[in-house]
DNA sequence: TGTACATCAGTGAACGCGCGTTCACTGATGTAC
DNA sequence: TGTACATCAGTGAACGCGCGTTCACTGATGTAC
């Protein structure tokens, strides 16, 4: 954000430059992120292309604007979920954040695959995007500390976490403060992939045929992953 | 295949048709599915754009092919992975798939982004990629259903699988001929999208920052799904 | 409060590129008598 | 075995499209005196 909008102009320009993001945002609705283009905004937003100029310099940082914006909201979105259960609750906390995850990306289906698709033809993320990124995974971090806290039993493990996997996962150990063993930690990383990949093949279609309620489905997994994951 | 090559023009058909899917495979080194191009597979090959014409009628016959074909190979490698293990082995022969998921995956990425990537943008694809997309997990389904029959122990489970859920798989349940209890065949539905969900995760670039050792950590979580998968 | 100058938003034309697909055509290969 | 005709591979030009980005420009908005 720049400074405060003293000026018409400076008023101006945050609003528009908010219309373009969520014109290009409308776009998604409808092509997925690699069709995504700068003349096409500014078609439906009755303006010359080279207009668009004066608030994004390319179409890479139109991306990734549109990127931050994508992680935020289903940040928010899983969050949201999280909060509304009581924090002690954390079964039903990571079965409202798979849920909330699954419910934005069938909703949101082009913004999902820009998240947690392949990636973008000939763009590569800047930094900026990775403390957006980090919500969605952070719900579930944060929920593993709560069951941590909150003492709940984990089911004794036939492998202790070898000294390699311990330090390769440190600097997720260490946004913790060190506060969740690598048994609990390792149980999250586990079901992180498990959550985005039955996301993802559902979603891609790789279920078709296999599987016929989704619903019914998805929920039963995540169930078995709460259970893997000790919560109660 | 068509019947037989008799003549000099069948042979050459066949072996061009061949020659255009390679060409088109070897663009999948630097460029993802959706800016695969005809144009680009035909100045490789020296010839008109034009003539592609007579061996694919259009450019979504021509990732058909492409899907068909990596659907296969990387069918072929895990097979192979999992055949290069006795067959009683059944957590090495998990082991082993996983791996050599993961390792086709990442030599191949584009041709991976292709099979459980975002949908190629403005093509869907037809039912003939449907029985080589099968093969991969399929590998994982026989190798429950030798558990099964080696009568391996699976962890007592706090949730019996529901009427619901049992009906939603039934037709992979089908597949198996019946072979496999409910519960060790949803253990094998939640390790499917672990092993895509980790390698996406991976190659994708959202574990990038947090974990540090790609390997290990992989390695480890796959030991953790065997477990899950009550495999010894 | 009014004027002179600087800043900036937006225009429209242009550059240079690549794409999928069609079509009339030529020349080589195959087939039937 | 040789000839007449049919089939088909491959060409080159064209159609129609869309894209990202640049640039000289105009006119409006802001600022300093």
């Amino acid at each position: 954000m720049a400074s405060a909008p003293r000026t018409a102009r400076d008023f101006a320009r945050i609003e528009l430059t908010r219309t373009i993001l969520e014109c290009a945002r409308g776009q998604l609705a409808e092509v997925g992120p690699g069709e995504l283009s700068l003349r096409a905004v500014a078609r439906e937003l009755g303006m010359a292309s080279s207009a668009v100029y004066r608030y994004f310099p390319s179409r890479d940082h139109l991306i990734t604007a549109l990127l931050i914006q994508c992680f935020d909201e289903m940040g928010a979105a899983v969050e949201a979920a999280d909060a509304a259960v009581p924090r002690n609750r954390c079964r039903r906390r990571w079965l409202a954040m798979a849920a909330a995850s699954r419910e934005w990306a069938g909703v949101n289906f082009h913004e999902y695959a820009l998240l947690y698709g392949s990636p973008v033809p000939g763009y590569s993320a800047p930094a900026d995007t990775v403390v957006p990124a980090q919500r969605v995974p952070q719900v579930l971090l944060s929920l593993m500390a709560d069951a941590e806290d909150a003492k709940l039993e984990l089911g004794a493990p036939r492998l202790k976490v070898p000294r390699a996997v311990r330090t390769s996962m440190a600097p997720i150990s260490e946004l913790l403060g060190g506060r969740v063993g690598d048994e609990r930690l390792i149980r999250a990383l586990l079901a992180w992939p498990t959550l985005i990949g039955q996301i993802s093949l559902e979603l891609f279609g790789h279920l078709h045929g296999g599987v016929l309620d989704y619903d019914a489905h998805f929920t039963h997994l995540m169930e078995r992953v709460a259970d893997d994951l000790g919560l109660t």
